[in-house]
RNA sequence: GGGCGAUUAGCUCAGUUGGUUAGAGCGCUCGCCUCACACGCGAGAGGUCACUGGUUCGAGUCCAGUAUCGCCCA
């Protein structure tokens, strides 16, 4: 034991001993219902690290930890999330590259050393190389700082999105969704992103406001109101509501598109809305997702006229007229808009000046440009959207869900009952999973969709870029009669969405998968219960028939001191590492630990320092009750001693309950309260008769260590490194593999009320010396204590206790109404 | 516009089936070098529980509404 204890550089020292002993290490010989098994969130890792991960994964730590030492082998792991668009985006900034299919493989390339302001274009191997040395990186920087936090991670079992198991498991359970026929391919308009170039899913829109202007146009007359004048050309009709007069005699009639001069027919649907602009609105192929929903609904043909890059299509859609639509191809969007304005000011057709407003507009939640509509063929994944007896069948597993706080369950039945369509899962992206199948090409080339070419499960997992199908050699890739790659990735939830059977060995480890399946606990976020959460229920559902686990804990955020989100691009980031430093991890877990399950909580520097006094607390309080010769086996006998231990017990049975709860923040709290009291009131108290010899002082020894041991034990999971140090001053092994305190030892009969109404009094005797501005040394003369019967013979228990701890030379106990008077002496010299 | 949550001391937060005088820590003020701890110890001041109604013998706690904040969605 030393000196002068320190919570410095225990971080270090301990993280080395658990990795060596393996302090961690999961138990694969146990039974199922002896495992407790998480399914970690893999961190982004192209993301920068901020305190709300430290958070986080404290709290998935804090029931790790918890039910490690309550019996249970513990599954641990942890996954990185490499692929998908952040990385990309993170390759092409740091590097200067950018992938382009077309260049051919450079088994030499280096990247340049500074990033050129231009781009380079690179393979699709080369870059998907770069994406993983960069994710190498990473994960180092990842895990170096979850080490020094004291995650109790099993560092043996870890993934990585896109490494081959993952690979593996997401193309085998994407083939087996295909059989089923829960997967399918679908030619359909498709939210685009002009920019990133691939289609984008409904989970990852969000609404900007945005200034726009309404246009009105004349067609034969007939007035509409539009944001949109540019796609003019891709206008297939007119649409009002059922009910308005106004245009009700010109349903059934056609109409002519100023400049283009096609017919249109004018249409009813209930989505128009009468109080809108003109009350008549335009139908184009696409200007929104209300277009595609008229479209679909009124059975109207296609005019597009956008294409994948988001520039105006070269040549006109059937049946316009070529002049003015030259006028357009290859424009912008926004330059389209400005040259046809003018057009029409000239031809007439715009009725009076555009009218600014500001709207709203769907944008892809990572991009720069408004979402177009393009039409296109993708891969979906049936999940309710369009089959009410599947989504049912999806709440009721919400309902099967243990919820953490249940409240939360809400937001799942929100987004699972506002489905509108299935789960879009192809991305046309570089980094990712790639669909595993290829297609027939027929004479003039052109892809047979119907009959797709699979692989088989043993072969998984296959890059059909670079692989070639059965009975097809690669020189037939890409030439009529041959056969072609889906050249399309998978989302990249479409493959954490499988993070439980991957990190569990499904179909490549069936004796693990069995001890693990279903898991124990989901930890994540409340922003992506409708992402993560939803797409693994969805996916175990399909393939497992049963939910991918039985709890989930929702973690709250993170908010700066103005109480707002933190977040990269407000620059309000706190970075942990400063703070694990600064102020040590056990500081930090503290903190988290305080926090109540699923509530936002505000980042606040003061509650590091409260847990670090915590934490060096603990250290000096375990060196006074190690500071006494262990006493032969005995009885605790003393009064105040059982007291304490007594009401020990009732902290171990509410701290116990607590964590079975998942409500770690209830455990800490009460343990911390009774360790304040155990430090300030018992300790003060027995202090003096400790130090004494004979029987009474055996009591106490006999009664600090069983109390120290349960504390330890109790704080073990939010205060790792300093119970573990201190558990080594006069312990073997680890205290992280000790079992959780029970009440055995601690029940000891005494009544907890000795320990309550002896801290009363002596609150008194300090308040009175306090008050006196004196020394806590100064003697007391006479102590007079007036009470109840019940309450002096209290007293009387602890009364040597008292009489020590207060410096009292003389105390008297009276009957009568509650009372204390102190009498000073003269304050000792200096 | 809808959903969920929050609103308690200057700050960060507890307050578990409704029940004496609403708690803690930080900060502040005043003291104390007390043999585990000065990275410490003791004491004190500080609150109309967001607002308005309602239920009740009794409401921080339950109900309705309003306001403000946060997140998610439209």
């Amino acid at each position: 034991m030393p000196d002068r204890p320190t919570l410095d550089g225990l971080e270090a020292k301990w993280d080395a001993v658990w990795a060596s002993e393996q302090t961690y290490a999961f138990d694969r010989t146990v039974a199922r219902e002896d495992v407790y098994a998480i399914d970690t969130p893999p961190p982004t890792v192209s993301g920068s690290l901020h305190v709300g991960h430290v958070f986080s994964y404290t709290h998935t730590d804090l029931m790790a930890r918890y039910n490690r030492m309550a019996g249970k082998s513990v599954f641990y792991p942890m996954g990185w999330d490499d692929n998908g668009l952040p990385t990309e985006r993170r390759v092409q900034n740091y590097y200067g590259v950018r992938c382009d299919p077309s260049v051919p493989y450079d088994p030499d390339f280096t990247p340049p050393a500074e990033p050129a302001k231009d781009q380079l274009p690179i393979s699709r191997r080369n870059f998907v190389d770069l994406c993983h040395v960069l994710t190498a990186e990473d994960e180092q920087v990842f895990e170096k700082v979850f080490r020094q936090l004291g995650l109790s991670v099993d560092w043996n079992h870890t993934y990585a999105t896109i490494d081959d198991r993952s690979r593996r498991a997401a193309q085998r359970a994407f083939l087996r969704n295909l059989a089923r026929g829960e997967a399918y391919a679908q030619e359909a308009p498709t939210l685009w992103d002009v920019d990133f170039r691939t289609a984008v899913a409904q989970a990852e829109l969000e609404d900007r406001e945005l200034p726009g202007a309404y246009h009105r146009l004349s067609f034969s007359g007939v007035e509409i109101e539009t944001t949109r004048p540019e796609l003019l050309p891709a206008c297939v009709a007119l649409v009002a509501h059922p009910d308005d007069e106004r245009y009700q005699p010109l349903f059934g009639t056609t109409v002519t598109t100023p400049l283009f001069g096609v017919q249109v027919p004018v249409l009813a649907h209930a989505l128009a809305d009468p109080a809108k602009g003109s009350g008549i609105a335009m139908i184009c192929t696409f200007g929104d997702t209300t277009d595609v929903t008229w479209w679909r609904e009124l059975d109207l043909p296609v005019r597009s006229i956008i294409g994948r890059d988001g520039r105006i299509l070269p040549t006109a859609p059937d049946g316009v007229a070529e002049a003015p639509y030259a006028e357009l191809a290859g424009k912008t969007v926004k330059q389209a808009q400005r040259r046809i304005v003018e057009l029409l000011q000239a031809s007439g057709d715009l009725i009076g000046e555009p009218k600014p407003i500001t709207h709203p507009v769907k944008f892809y939640e990572k991009g720069d440009r408004p979402l177009e509509v393009v039409t296109s063929r993708q891969w979906y994944i049936r999940n309710g959207g369009r089959d009410a007896a599947l989504r049912e069948r999806l709440l009721e597993r919400g309902a099967e869900l243990t919820w953490h706080p249940s409240y939360m369950k809400t937001r799942y039945d929100n987004w699972v009952g506002g489905l509108n369509g299935d789960w879009l899962i192809s991305r046309q992206r570089f980094f990712g999973v790639p669909f595993p199948l290829w297609y027939r090409l027929d004479a003039s080339g052109e892809p047979v969709f119907d009959e797709p070419l699979l692989p088989t499960e043993a072969q998984l997992p296959i890059d059909p870029a670079s692989e070639v199908p059965e009975g097809f050699t690669e020189d037939q890739r890409g030439v009529p009669g041959g056969f072609a790659g889906d050249p399309d990735v998978m989302d990249t939830w479409a493959t954490s969405s499988l993070s439980p059977q991957i990190a569990g060995g499904w179909e490549d480890d069936p004796d693990l998968f069995g001890r693990l399946f279903p898991f124990d606990l989901r930890p994540q976020a409340h922003e992506i219960i409708r992402t993560w959460l939803f797409a693994t229920v969805v996916r175990a559902h399909h393939e497992h028939g049963q939910l991918p686990w039985t709890d989930a804990a929702i973690s709250g955020w993170v908010l700066d001191p103005d109480r707002k989100k933190m977040a990269k691009s407000k620059g309000n980031v706190v970075t942990p590492t400063e703070h694990l430093d600064k102020h040590g991890s056990d500081a930090v877990r503290y903190w988290s630990a305080s926090a109540r399950p699923g509530t936002d909580t505000t980042f606040d520097e003061n509650q590091l320092k409260v847990g670090r006094r915590l934490a060096m607390k603990l250290l000096n309080a375990s060196k006074f009750a190690l500071a006494f010769p262990e006493a032969a086996d005995g009885e605790v006998t003393e009064p105040l001693d059982r007291a304490l231990l007594e009401a020990l017990a009732q902290v171990v049975e509410e701290a116990t309950a607590a964590f079975a709860a998942y409500d770690p923040s209830r455990a800490l709290e009460r343990t911390e309260t009774f360790f304040w009291t155990f430090c300030d009131d018992y300790i003060e108290l027995v202090k003096g008769r400790a130090y004494a010899e004979g029987p009474p002082a055996e009591s106490a020894g006999r009664a600090l260590r069983i109390a120290l041991d349960t504390l330890l034990r109790l704080f073990a999971p939010v205060l790792p490194f300093a119970t573990e140090e201190v558990w080594s001053w006069w312990r073997s092994g680890s205290v992280h593999r000790a079992s959780w305190p029970t009440t055995d030892g601690l029940k000891t009969g005494g009544d907890p009320a000795v320990l309550d109404v002896a801290g009363e009094v002596l609150a008194q005797v300090r308040k009175a010396k306090s008050n006196a501005k004196t020394s806590m040394k100064t003697p007391v003369t006479s102590l007079v204590v007036t009470d109840s019967p019940e309450r002096l013979a209290l007293v009387s228990l602890a009364q040597a206790d008292l009489v020590n701890a207060g410096m009292v030379e003389a105390i008297t106990l009276v009957e009568g109404a509650p009372a204390i008077e102190v009498t000073l002496g003269e304050a000792p010299p200096k």
